[in-house]
DNA sequence: GTAATTTATTTGATATATCAATTATATTTG
DNA sequence: CAAATATAATTGATATATCAAATAAATTAC
């Protein structure tokens, strides 16, 4: 089937909002009180503590600021707290808290859930492609 | 700063976020002040001018009450009129003003010249398989 | 070593996202 | 028809998005 080139970033942004909307639902079977953004938040800095708030705006897809504002939210809760780095004042130091990661052990099995249902019934080559194509897209409007 | 290998839906989300803000630079280079969604906003209602709020939010995947402050705010911007609807007088009718038709005008070439750069170098094979596999993630997710 | 520049983060202003509650009008039901 | 229910849109509260400007600390240049 043909489609015309205008479906495509439609179908893109559908799947992306899709996606979205049913790990947040499964998220808050689990835990509450968690958004899908401030989960990526969360193992981003589990995984590499060393990592500013710029790097993790970046990793995210967001701003410095919104990223100040989210973060003042998750010290708030106690998810995360946040320290002086001596090494460079500029920057602080980020460390998950007891609760932020009590909250990543429990949604990990989710996630785990959450793509096998995604994917169900695509082959790693089609994941493939799909990868594929979508990086000729970026590299494509990213060329000057 | 290099971006670790993720999943594919961080390539998905990097695909829309990088069509979107490439989209809106050349936006403001033929009109000031026009959003991704408000463009796209303007063109349902210039296709389909019978549209309700609602319908419009879901086709931009939007919540009834962002597209109610949206909508005042392109009315303020005078890209739109709204009036009352004497058949159903819960709704509105909303009609594009010149300044929102001349908009669309000028932006439409923008969006023929984005999308052949976005797909330079893909066939229409491929980006049929991209979207036979986006709509298989979305109807895997949609599935009870 | 001080001035100039760069980097990391914050703040302010305005718009958008999301959920719950509210208002107004239409439709359905008994 | 009146009461109950449904639909369309709005409002309030809080969080996030975005840009520009401001702070503060670190680095570079002279």
């Amino acid at each position: 089937m043909k489609v015309p080139a205008k479906t495509v970033f439609y179908t893109i942004e559908r799947t992306i909002k899709t996606y979205r909307k049913f790990s947040r639902n499964t998220f808050l079977k689990v835990v509450d009180d968690i958004t899908v953004d401030q989960k990526l938040i969360l193992q981003y800095l589990n995984d590499r503590p060393e990592l500013s708030q710029n790097e993790i705006a970046e990793l995210v897809f967001k701003d410095n600021a919104s990223l100040t504002r989210m973060i003042d939210l998750m010290v708030r809760k106690e998810f995360l707290q946040r320290s002086i780095n001596p090494d460079d004042r500029r920057r602080f130091k980020i460390e998950l808290t007891a609760k932020g990661k009590d909250i990543l052990e429990k949604i990990a099995p989710v996630i785990v859930e959450n793509r096998k249902k995604a994917f169900a019934g695509i082959s790693a080559e089609e994941l493939d492609q799909l990868n594929e194509t979508l990086n000729k897209i970026i590299a494509n409007l990213n060329n000057p």
